[in-house]
DNA sequence: TTAATAGTGTCTATTAGACACTATCAG
DNA sequence: CTGATAGTGTCTAATAGACACTATTAA
């Protein structure tokens, strides 16, 4: 029973919200196998780079955005059989981006694009992509209940509308906004306010900026 | 940028409690590198298996215990240089097991033994496995609060009393045996009484086994 | 003014936590 | 009886959710 020869790869499942919608960015695959399917973003793992720097490299080389993207650790999977070309684990890792342009595709993909998670249950997906990005959504579902990992999906200053757009994009279901702010706003560490408003047709609303508490307690109960 | 070659583990951090002590299955390694030192089960995947049946038989080689035991995902480490063999990433699993016997070392390792997290933290463990060890216990701990899995750390038949040392276990400080109490039966799902009582020196106490809710509305809170 | 959105106040049913109290055993 | 553990009742402060109400802008 010696050492097991794999290969070793990061796949990453980047959501956002875009027209109100939950979007997972998808790239187009430029190569076999698979080749002209969607499939997310991600590659090989070289032998000399920790798990997360292969995770953030290969972001950037497929879809150049993501800078500082915040990445966590989704989970790996490694059924025998999921890629044709030998034995593969892959470990997955989430990214909560605020919403941006469109990516650019870069080498190795022929496309990139934010897709509506609905549509993405329809399409295709490479590999078993199909199956990682409901595990990242279910993910991102949970985490917004008792973190404050919400913001991460607003540009760097947002209201608490765009904050509560946030979180029926990702539920699915619409909040109340009295009740909302008012958690919100509360909740110490969530948000910091800038002092500055923007105005949008109503009256003005104060501009926040990310807190840094990651728990959140009490939760913000989604049943 | 070709498929690259990693050896591929996992590794098992099963916890028990003992002595009303949170306990971690450690192995003692029979081999190089670390040969002696005590160490996480675990070992090699093979490249036709599916890498929770890998932790299975990896659990069932070294150890020879946790036929049924329920394993999930904790998370991967890819560090280079973590294994002095070579380019390896392991993928870490964790168990909760009700208390058993002594474990019994089984091929390739030299020594297994129920270990208590505190002296962990002290002893000197094989590769990076004094930081898998942290996250295992730490994941345990949240999970006491929103699912119903400290369950699986009592035995099949079990009283409230031995639920609630077993939080006490796990959380590190007491818990109110009347609120507890209330909490645990009219939570639905979690506990499914049998009927039978024990005597323990005092009033007899129900006996229950586990329920099938995974989740658990309300959380019972630590804080 | 009206329309629209931001934000506050208030009421009610439920809950967490503290802890007094009752119940059922061994000896 | 006493001592021990099991389990229930009750009180209080805090909370979630529903929703009426006030505030500040554009047109």
């Amino acid at each position: 029973m010696g050492p097991s020869a794999f290969a070793v790869t990061v796949d990453l499942v980047v959501l956002t919200i875009h027209d109100r919608a939950l979007r997972c960015l998808l790239v187009q695959r430029g190569s076999e196998p698979f080749q002209g399917q969607w499939a997310l973003p991600g590659g090989f793992v070289e032998t000399d780079e920790d798990l997360v720097d292969a995770a953030h490299r290969e972001l950037a080389e497929e879809t150049a955005i993501g800078e500082g993207l915040h990445l966590e650790q989704l989970g790996s999977y490694g059924t025998p059989g999921r890629d044709p070309r030998g034995p593969t684990v892959t470990v997955a890792f989430l990214g909560l981006a605020a919403s941006l342009g469109d990516p650019v595709a870069g080498s190795d993909a022929a496309g990139a694009s934010w897709r509506s998670v609905s549509d993405v249950d329809r399409g295709q997906l490479a590999f078993d992509h199909a199956r990682i990005v409901a595990d990242g959504i279910d993910r991102a579902r949970s985490k917004l209940e008792y973190t404050s990992l919400g913001a991460t999906l607003c540009p760097p200053e947002f209201t608490v509308a765009q904050l509560r757009a946030v979180y029926e994009a990702v539920w699915g279901r619409p909040v109340d906004p009295r009740n909302f702010h008012r958690k919100v706003t509360q909740a110490p560490g969530f948000l910091r306010p800038t002092g500055r408003t923007t105005t949008d047709g109503g009256r003005p609303a104060q501009l926040y900026r990310r807190g840094e508490s990651a728990r959140l307690n009490p939760p913000i109960t989604r049943a």
